[in-house]
RNA sequence: GGGCGUGUAGCAUAGCCUGGAUAAUGCACCGGCCUCCUAAGCCGGGGACCGCGGGUUCGAAUCCUGCCGCGCCCGCCA
């Protein structure tokens, strides 16, 4: 409870002096307790024994006395085991959980220092289906660009999508072998991945195909107009594929988003020259690189990057490093992430320490990999997209969906028509994304249908079932005189939720710094979770007394607030109904 | 071989950065709760040598170190 900390910390302070504790030692033992039933903050004296040559407990009970009357009307004190244990009163909670209530930002301060960041995400390929593997970066990309923008940041999304290179040869030439007509059949959703394989195959299987494809990366490089156009085509399919599939999922991206590899393919050349004139570059068998430092092969040798390959192709280093200028020098951003998986961290590492011996970035910059575990199979292992055994998103999403709807059937049959089929989306494509954004992003993800669709526990229905029982609550309100009435906390429910109530921007706050959405769904859950025991335990609308009803009326209206608000940082609808 | 990461109940996770008091949550399991604001819910219960061994500390899941298991990366793919 950051709130209550900066309440009592100058108190603290204080009562560390007058104890003869040196500047500063005192202040850093204030902490959240552990244990939830001794208080909310503790201060554990276990530390100062040695100083103060007192027993902590002797220490602990000095500082309750000298804290009690400064603390007055803020906290409860009391000392056990040497730890000091400090519990926010009722009047204090109610004060501030109604300033809470009463904030339309729900205690979430603007950022004092805003930032314009650049959010790197997503990043399909064009011409190939997008499975599990880009879910993850889609979803957390997109619930990091709302945060940091409900913070007040300028966010500038970044669809980096695989647009260029030598696949799009053997690309190219399929699509002339299977005529154009028909290239709308084959590139529309559901059959990418037979493009891409059929190409591969042939590619790998006949001769001159392979020559073919070979001949037309070159004339794609060399600009020739028919193949830039072809080129285009097979772009255009997959971006409106993309589209669809984002729309489905309800994330932030368009086409303004788009910049693809292609988009950077003319910096690249000055690249390779800034380098140079920076005198980091080198040659090495034939390629152009830069050792970075830091890094070293299989053999010991110092490991390069190479930004120009020895046939005098570019590679994707080249393309981060244009990336990076461009968005530095052009766009003005200020801070880089990269939403990409763990395996590439290298990768970062090599093109950031470059970028900033070559000064293409400055102290001013940050970069970040915001990395992410690999998604596994039922075996623990990685899933393998090009085995083929991947799973598509779409099938997934809408498999989702599906079994949503057969849960709405089932619990509650009155949802019909539209409605019920926004809803069902909402609680399909809710439940995924939060079974991707709830865990830790660096870890491995285990790919579960079952923990994936599941509808109970620590899910998105779960919280957004909360979400839709106080809305039902307030479909037989009339009058709106909770508004403005105060909280009045009478058992330990209301206690528990007024507390979550005044944590969330705690949460938040958590998230946008680690750059870790789960860090939210932990604290929806609790306040979820607080918020059922609260529902089945303190009637609302048949409470006794109006001025109860009112308080408890205002508890519910923040806790949705807070749901959907908490919600729609990560991506996910809260209906009003399920 | 080197580097990076990871190991917490049957399963899945939180906590680890910033060390504290009975290690938290969900699934599964056992037992209760719908004449009453949505039972996708609520209440109660059992279940963990926090990978193993050292070290630092008054105190270690948390910091350091060694080992073991697993994963990823280690020069012209992205």
């Amino acid at each position: 409870m950051r709130i209550l900390y900066h309440s009592v910390l100058p108190s603290i302070t204080h009562a560390m002096l007058e104890l003869g504790v040196p500047d500063g030692e005192g202040e850093n033992l204030l902490g959240k307790a552990t244990v939830s039933d001794h208080g909310d903050l503790a201060i554990a004296c276990h530390s100062l024994s040695r100083t103060l040559k007192k027993s902590p407990i002797e220490i602990a009970e000095e500082l309750s006395s000298i804290l009690a009357p400064l603390l007055d009307g803020i906290t409860n004190i009391s000392a056990v085991n040497g730890f000091v244990n400090l519990k926010a009163t009722d009047s204090w909670l109610e004060e501030k959980c109604r300033e809470t209530c009463n904030d339309i930002r729900l205690g979430i301060p603007l950022s004092s220092n805003p930032r314009t960041v650049a959010i790197d995400y997503s990043s399909p390929n064009v011409a190939k289906e997008m499975h599990v593997g880009h879910l993850r970066s889609t979803v957390i990309g997109d619930s990091l660009t709302r945060i940091l923008e409900f913070l007040g940041n300028t966010v500038i999304r970044e669809n980096h999508i695989g647009d260029w290179g030598t696949p799009f040869g053997m690309l190219i030439e399929h699509l002339l072998d299977m005529g154009e007509g028909s290239n709308e059949n084959e590139l529309s959703v559901g059959d990418l991945d037979g493009f891409y394989k059929t190409a591969r195959n042939k590619f790998d299987s006949d001769e001159s195909f392979a020559d073919r494809s070979r001949a037309r990366v070159v004339l794609l490089q060399g600009g020739d107009e028919e193949t830039i156009r072809l080129w285009q085509v097979l772009v255009d399919e997959s971006t409106r594929y993309f589209n669809e599939v984002y729309q489905l999922l309800g994330v932030l991206l368009v086409d303004d988003d788009l910049m693809g590899e292609s988009a950077y393919h003319h910096l690249l050349p000055d690249v390779v020259s800034r380098l140079n004139e920076q005198g980091l570059l080198k040659n090495s068998d034939g390629a152009d690189v830069v050792f970075p430092g830091g890094h070293l092969n299989r053999d010991g040798e110092p490991l390069p990057l190479i930004v120009r390959k020895g046939d005098g192709g570019y590679n994707y280093a080249t393309t981060d490093l244009a990336c990076i200028i461009d968005r530095v020098e052009r766009l003005k951003v200020d801070d880089l992430l990269y939403v990409v998986g763990t395996p590439q961290s290298r990768h970062f590492q090599m093109v950031f320490s470059v970028a900033y011996q070559a000064g293409l970035l400055n102290e001013s910059n940050t970069t970040v990999h915001v990395n992410f575990g690999s998604v596994l199979g039922n075996d623990g292992k990685v899933l393998k997209s090009r085995s083929g055994s991947a799973v598509k998103l779409v099938d997934l999403l809408k498999e989702s969906v599906s079994r949503a709807n057969d849960v709405i059937g089932d619990k509650n049959p009155n949802l019909t028509g539209i409605e019920r089929e926004d809803i069902a989306n909402a609680i399909g494509i809710g439940a995924v994304k939060y079974a991707d954004l709830s865990t830790d992003r660096t870890r491995d993800y285990m790919f579960d249908w079952a923990r994936m669709l599941s509808f109970e526990g620590d899910t998105a229905p779960y919280l957004q079932y909360a979400h839709a029982r106080i809305k039902s609550i307030f479909e037989r309100v009339d009058s709106d005189e909770w508004k403005s009435s105060s909280i009045q906390i009478t058992n330990e429910y209301e206690s528990r939720l007024a507390r979550s109530i005044v944590s969330f921007s705690d949460a938040v706050e958590s998230a946008a710094t680690d750059l870790m959405p789960n860090r939210i769904c932990i604290h929806l859950h609790e306040i979820a979770s607080s918020f059922g025991s609260f529902y089945e335990n303190c009637p609302v609308l048949n409470a006794e007394e109006i001025p109860i009803i009112n308080s408890r009326l205002l508890l519910c209206d923040t806790t949705a607030r807070i749901l959907s608000t908490g919600l729609e940082l990560l991506g996910i609808d809260a209906p009003n109904r399920m």
